[in-house]
DNA sequence: GCCAACGTTGGC
DNA sequence: GCCAACGTTGGC
């Protein structure tokens, strides 16, 4: 069982928001490093979520991967925001679609809330994707990372 | 295939 | 709202 960590916009769509909607498309990730993440995600791998452009950015909650990437309609979608003509391309020519979304289901959240700025004053997270790879919105944790920020949460990160 | 211009993300 | 750190685009 892997451990992630992605980002959302409170406005937009809050871990309260998730919590009501659950289980919820990860939908509108449109970069490719971000999308290799997200088809990697297995089956109860557990994502923590973290809230971005806001007040006090900071690791909320936590969720779980309770279906593997599809493709993301609102790729394909003309009217929405998220729109890629390629998206169609690669469906209609057979290929892997370019643009996908997982399924996450609520699971709590943290114990404790942790502050992204917290979370970089820690030497343990130093080489995390988190601490070194600026605005990247779906990330895997290592274990020892995980088990860095489990502990400073109070929580088991289990679900 | 290089790279300058441009757009976006996201912490501060 | 600023701006650094990116990723993407498109002319050449």
């Amino acid at each position: 069982m892997r451990h992630w960590l992605v980002k959302t916009e409170p406005d937009a769509f809050s871990l309260d928001d998730l919590r009501r909607e659950s289980p919820a498309l990860w939908d509108g990730v449109r970069n490719y490093q971000a999308r290799n993440f997200l088809r990697e995600m297995q089956l109860g791998d557990v994502v923590l979520i973290q809230h971005s452009s806001c007040k006090v950015p900071a690791v909320v909650g936590l969720a779980v991967v309770s279906e593997l990437a599809l493709p993301d309609p609102t790729a394909s979608d003309p009217e929405h925001k998220g729109f890629d003509p390629r998206q169609v391309a690669d469906i209609d020519a057979d290929k892997p679609p370019r643009w996908v979304a997982p399924r996450l289901s609520y699971l709590r959240p943290l114990r404790t809330t942790l502050p992204i700025a917290r979370l970089k004053a820690r030497p343990e997270l130093a080489d995390s994707h988190l601490v070194r790879r600026a605005r990247l919105s779906v990330m895997p944790l290592s274990e020892s990372e995980a088990a860095c920020i489990a502990s400073m949460a109070g929580d088991t990160l289990l679900p």
